[in-house]
DNA sequence: AACGGGTTCAACCGCGGTCCT
DNA sequence: GAGGACCGCGGTTGAACCCGT
């Protein structure tokens, strides 16, 4: 039953990419298109997994991609993003036109976590967020990368994954073990739609000029208008509860031990008003935009 | 110039969810 | 409905690169 087996792996190529090998998946994809990512490769006479294939296209081939040179603007975005989603980067990467999550994750971990703990923020994990459900294996890491050779490595477990905060997978969180075992909540099943990116012309929503502005308007602006970024400082922002749901504690900023300790801290610019009240209305309109988004 | 430690980032792995037979 | 393959995501790795000594 189901498919044949994605592929083999026997006699694929790994590492780095030759341009010859770019220019094969480059051409073939334009004149087919994504997906098929198992044909992709036999097709394209690539001596690649389909899986590898995609990654190369998603994060390095794909036309609009933008490489470096992080504004600060984007940087600004991504950490209010991931004060809201937590490491959904592919949902983070979504909102930054051009931008992959693979970057956005590695601007994260070498940059921002660096420059939020030189201002004395140390950004946690939400370890009191429940867990999806799963019994990961204590891996002891995952594959490993490589840029150039070493043929190798087979396995190595993994201790991956399990930082991953996943705040937005409620389905999983609703069979969680600490849910089932602590009062067991009605099961509400919510259905989370795929995470889509943004066309390319991004459009700076209202929400997020608000929380640059201060503004409360709901009348977008786009990001092409916006105001010279603003010096930022991080701050803690209480704010609302992402998911109110029955069984609540979704909240990235909710639950004890939440995002910074002491409610998110987020990046607030010093424009705009001091009131908290204000800021959490913002904060209402971004979760209200994030829902609509999803 | 050589060396060593730190940083960067492309690419890998494993897993969960979805899709297909 | 079951079983298995596929897709996409997030965490991790490690060679290349950078920089100070």
């Amino acid at each position: 039953m189901g498919r044949s087996p994605c592929c083999s792996k026997v006699g694929l190529r790994r590492g780095p990419w030759s341009t010859k090998e770019d220019t094969l998946l480059s051409n073939y994809i334009q004149q087919n298109g994504e997906g098929q990512w198992r044909s992709l490769p036999k097709n394209a006479g690539l001596l690649r997994c389909g899986k590898s294939c995609r990654l190369r296209w998603m994060n390095y081939l794909r036309p609009g991609i933008k490489r470096g040179n992080i504004s600060e603007d984007e940087e600004d975005l991504i950490v209010r993003l991931h004060g809201l989603l937590g490491n959904r980067w592919s949902l983070i990467a979504g909102r930054l036109p051009g931008r992959t999550d693979n970057e956005i994750k590695n601007y994260w971990n070498t940059h921002l976590l660096k420059k939020l703990k030189t201002a004395g923020i140390h950004p946690k994990p939400h370890k009191d967020l429940p867990k999806p459900t799963k019994n990961k294996k204590p891996a002891v890491g995952s594959g490993g990368g490589k840029k150039k050779k070493k043929p190798k490595k087979t396995e190595k477990l993994t201790t991956s994954a399990n930082g991953a905060e996943d705040i937005g997978n409620i389905n999983d969180r609703n069979g969680s073990e600490e849910n089932i075992n602590s009062n067991d909540p009605p099961k509400t099943k919510v259905y989370l739609p795929k995470p889509i990116r943004v066309s390319p012309v991004f459009q700076r929503t209202s929400s997020y000029d608000s929380l640059v502005s201060g503004s409360s308007s709901t009348e977008g602006g786009s990001l092409g208008a916006e105001k010279a970024p603003e010096v930022a400082s991080y701050v803690p922002v209480p704010c609302p509860p992402l998911f109110e749901m029955e069984d609540a504690d979704y909240g990235m900023c909710g639950g004890g031990d939440d995002f910074l300790g002491v409610g998110c801290i987020l990046p607030v610019l010093h424009q705009q008003s001091d009131s908290i009240s204000d800021e959490v209305n913002m904060w209402e309109k971004v979760y209200d935009e994030y829902l609509q988004l999803l």
